[in-house]
DNA sequence: ACCTCAATCAATCAAATGATTGAGTAGACA
DNA sequence: TGTCTACTCAATCATTTGATTGATTGAGGT
C-alpha cells in the first residue's frame, strides 16, 4: 500500500489518486447499471459521469470485463458491510430471524439499488466465471446466515422441530430476493411476506 | 391495402409462410438468449441460425424491439400451454398444491430454458414497457394460482387458518422461481424446498 | 532546477451491429 | 401472358463501442 497520510478526500487538485478514481468509476458504473442494466453499460457513459477521458478510464480499469468485476467487488463490499453491522451472539433463533428481517428492511430502504445490481450480476454469473466467483459466494453467505438461524431456532425451540434449516433458508432467501427484485412490490406486501415467513417457520404453541 | 378474406393458414409453398418464419425466428432467438443472454442477442446470429438473410429477418420482424416482444409473446404462449394442462376443479387445497408442485417439477425437467428466458425478460421489463406488459401479467397469473389454492386450502382445512394467501403466494412463487433460476440448485434441493414449503403452510393436526 | 512517473487527454482505430436499399424470385390470378 | 404480391438476398450504410496511441501535465523526490 501507498504511504498515504490521509486517504480521505482532499479538496481535489486536478488529479485524483488511483484508488479514488476506481471507487468513483465503480460508483458511476453502478448508477448506470441501475438505470440501463448491465446490458446498457458503456465505458463512455461511465467516463462521462466520472468526468474523465475514456483513455483515463482504461488506464485505471484496463478492460470492460475488469470493470464488471470491479462492480462486483464493490457490491460485495457493501454487502459485507451491511451483513456485519449487527452482532447476533446470544440471541434466540427467533430473535435472530427478526434481526435478519430488520436488516432486510433497512437494506431495501437505504440501498434499494444493491439488489438490482446484484440480480444483474447473478444473471451474468451464468456466463461469466469471474463474476460468478465473486457473486455466488455472497448468496451462499446470505443463505448460510439463515441456515444457522434456523438450526439454532430448532434447537432452542423457537421454530418447528420438523423445520429443515437448509430448505427453510432457500425459501427465505428466495422469497426475499424475489420480492426485493420485483418493482411492483409495495412495502406493505413486504411486511406481509415477512410476517408470513415467520408464521411458516415458528413453532405453534 | 389488403383485401383480407381469410387471414388464416394457406398450405405452405416452397417458401415458408410469414408465420412459420416468425416462429422459427422466435425459436432461434430463444436459443441464443439461453446461450448468451438477452445482452448477447444479435440479429445476425438469429438470421444465421434460421438460415436466412439479415434483410429477410427485418422483413418479418421489423426492429429488434419487436423481436424481443416476439420472444416475450412466444414465452407467454408456452407458459399458458403449460399452465392450462391440468384442470384443478374439485380438488382440495392441498391436492391442488401438489399438482402445482408437479407442474413445477415437470417444467423444470422439460423446459428448463423457459425460466431462464423469463428471468431475462423480467429483468428487461424494468426498463422496457412493451416487454413489461407481456411478462408481468404472466407472473401475476402464476402468483394468482397460488393465491387461489391457499384461499381454498384455508377454507377446506388443508392449510393453517392463519395463512395469508397473498403472502403465501409471494413466498411460494418467490422461492420456486429463485431455486429455478440458480444454476447451483440440485434436483434434490428442489425436493427439499418443496417439502418444506408444504410443511410451512399445512395445518398441523 | 531537473528527473521520474502516475495520471490525463485528444484523436483515432477496428470491429460489431442494427438497419436500409435495390434488385431480384416464385407462386397466384386475371 | 402479364402483373401483382409475398418473400428473399447481396451489398452497404451509419452508428456505436471497446480499445489504443502518442503526447502532455504536474506533484514529489533529488
Amino acid at each position: 500500500m501507498k504511504a498515504d497520510s490521509t486517504p480521505c478526500a482532499f479538496p481535489a487538485s486536478k488529479r485524483e489518486s488511483g484508488d479514488e478514481r476506481r471507487i468513483a468509476v465503480a460508483s458511476a458504473a453502478r448508477q448506470i447499471i441501475v438505470e440501463k442494466g448491465l446490458e446498457g453499460l458503456r465505458t463512455r457513459d461511465i467516463a462521462a459521469r466520472v468526468g474523465i477521458n475514456i483513455a483515463t478510464l482504461h488506464y485505471h480499469v484496463p478492460t470492460k470485463e475488469a470493470l464488471v468485476a470491479l462492480v462486483a467487488e464493490s457490491i460485495r463490499h457493501d454487502f459485507r458491510t451491511q451483513a456485519m453491522r449487527h452482532p447476533r451472539v446470544g440471541k434466540t433463533g427467533l430473535e435472530q430471524l427478526h434481526m435478519e428481517f430488520d436488516d432486510f428492511r433497512e437494506t431495501t430502504r437505504e440501498m434499494p439499488e444493491l439488489i438490482i445490481i446484484l440480480t444483474e450480476l447473478v444473471e451474468r454469473a451464468r456466463r461469466d466465471a469471474t463474476v460468478a466467483e465473486i457473486v455466488l459466494p455472497m448468496h451462499r453467505f446470505w443463505r448460510g446466515q439463515f441456515v444457522d438461524i434456523f438450526r439454532l431456532g430448532v434447537a432452542d425451540g423457537s421454530f418447528r422441530p420438523d423445520l429443515d434449516p437448509e430448505a427453510g433458508a432457500m425459501i427465505a432467501t428466495g422469497a426475499l430476493s424475489d420480492c426485493w427484485r420485483r418493482p411492483d412490490t409495495s412495502p406493505s406486501m413486504i411486511e406481509q411476506a415477512l410476517a408470513e415467513l415467520e408464521r411458516a417457520f415458528i413453532r405453534k404453541s
